[in-house]
DNA sequence: GTTGAGCGTT
């Protein structure tokens, strides 16, 4: 029998490349990612209306536009709100872009909570290769009887692509499940911060400006400009690589002169807090719209002023003292979900925000430290039921164990304040650094100082 | 042949 191919370009403009459909004529969507990492779906014009439509996606299926099939036009791959390449503004082979492509040591085994007892490894790793590539999927099973225990671990091979895994709830063959760092690992993850500080900024530098600029390093997640003017902003990467490859460098960004440098907050110790954290995952800045209900149930312990002020606190980052690993994930597509305060189903707070920057750090001193400052909820508050759930768009299926409580629509990542987990030890508001910004510490001496980690 | 919070026989 002869198989059928059918056009697939990553964008317009760009040369496509022939995909080959299975035996019902669909194309199994591991099938575009293998060659479109990061793919979601397929678009194509509808040489009419000269619109986009979309192609019909189920069950990791695409199936063929129901006018003539696939034919021989060209379909464009859909990324994940804003990670389409740019194809334009030339300025691939900047050192930053060229870095972020590998990401060795960054990944971590994941664990998929939830899975359905029928998935399979083989489901697992499809499913997951719609971020990018799996180096491993597994689905632990009873050694007796082979029966699944409906969890399972997957590592990509890009950090990026853990992420936004990470990001995200999955619909895994009729199941929400959740991923998360493994508690084995946390704490244990080497990561380096995804913020920049840039120095020299000028009233008149925008965030649209900076974002658009950094814009072509590598994806930016946020940028936060603290008002009042402080001649200072912060530049969130979704890349850690490409936030560090950045450091160091002076930037002409409408004429100013800027400076780029590590956004280590005062790593000052207070209460024995100080680990040395930085935060790696952006805040939420954009809008800043907190509309996100009321004060969030948080667990006990949690504090709940986060957002009443006039949302000074958007960066997330170092108030001055105390633990301030924040827990904030990159305002990914996904943002629409963990809201009102569920977000530690998918936040991953230890794993991700907490920040052990590139160093080995003990993970009984970290812990130790952890308590200290309060962290030590967050095992209890990670088995806080969960509120709402909102999937942006989704209809949650029938077998969604949260069904009925993620009817509160469409808030499709537009408000996502809830993301900003930080700890404050009496900080309060007034968290905006307070006005002593230590030019970016080497923070290794001063985490040094204090763990004596060797 | 059931189940639904969790944490990985290497």
């Amino acid at each position: 029998m002869s198989i059928e191919y059918l056009q697939v370009a990553e964008d317009e403009g760009e040369e496509p490349i022939e995909l080959p459909t299975e035996d019902d004529g669909t194309l199994l969507l591991s099938t575009l990612s293998a060659q479109f990492p990061g793919s979601s779906g397929l678009k194509y014009r509808n040489p009419e209306s000269k619109s986009f439509r979309g192609v019909r996606l189920s069950e990791g299926r695409l199936h063929p536009p129901p006018e003539g099939g696939w034919g021989s036009q060209i379909f464009y791959c859909v990324f994940p709100k804003e990670n389409k390449r740019k194809s334009d503004d030339n300025l691939e082979n900047s050192t930053a872009k060229t870095k972020r492509m590998e990401t060795k040591l960054r990944c971590t085994d994941l664990i998929v909570l939830g899975l359905p007892w029928k998935t399979t490894e083989q489901n697992l790793r499809e499913y997951f290769e719609t971020f990018g590539e799996v180096l491993m999927a597994q689905v632990k099973k009873d050694p007796k009887t082979g029966q699944s225990k409906g969890f399972g671990f997957i590592r990509f091979a890009s950090y990026e692509s853990q992420m936004r895994v990470l990001a995200q709830r999955h619909m895994i063959d009729g199941r929400w499940c959740d991923v998360k760092v493994p508690n084995s690992k946390e704490g244990l993850i080497q990561q380096v911060p995804c913020k920049v500080f840039i120095g020299r900024c000028t009233e008149d530098l925008t965030a649209d400006d900076l974002r658009e600029y950094f814009g072509k390093f590598g994806e930016v997640t946020d940028v936060f400009i603290p008002k009042p003017f402080r001649a200072f902003s912060f530049v969130t990467f979704l890349d850690p690589e490409v936030a560090q490859s950045l450091c160091g460098e002076d930037h002409i960004i409408k004429g100013v002169s800027v400076h780029v440098s590590n956004a280590a907050p005062k790593s000052e110790t207070r209460g024995g807090g100080g680990y040395g954290n930085r935060d790696m995952r952006g805040g939420t800045a954009h809008g800043g719209q907190r509309g996100a209900g009321p004060g969030g149930p948080e667990g006990p312990g949690m504090y709940q002023q986060r957002y009443n002020g006039p949302g000074p606190n958007q960066g997330g980052w170092g108030n001055q003292a105390g633990p301030r690993g924040n827990l904030d994930m990159p305002n990914l597509q996904a943002l629409g979900q963990g809201q009102q305060g569920s977000n530690q189903q998918s936040c991953n707070p230890l794993g991700l925000g907490l920040n052990l920057g590139t160093i080995p750090m003990n993970p009984a001193i970290v812990a130790a430290a952890l308590n200290q400052a309060g962290w030590g909820l967050i095992g209890n508050l990670q088995n806080q039921p969960e509120p709402n759930f909102n999937q942006g768009g989704f209809s949650s299926g029938p077998n969604n164990t949260n069904a009925g409580t993620n009817q509160n629509g469409g808030n499709q990542g537009g408000n996502n304040p809830g993301f900003l987990n930080w700890m404050s030890q009496g900080g309060g508001q007034s968290n905006q650094d307070g006005g002593q910004w230590p030019r970016p510490p080497p923070q290794q001496s001063q985490d040094k100082g204090f763990l004596k980690y060797d």
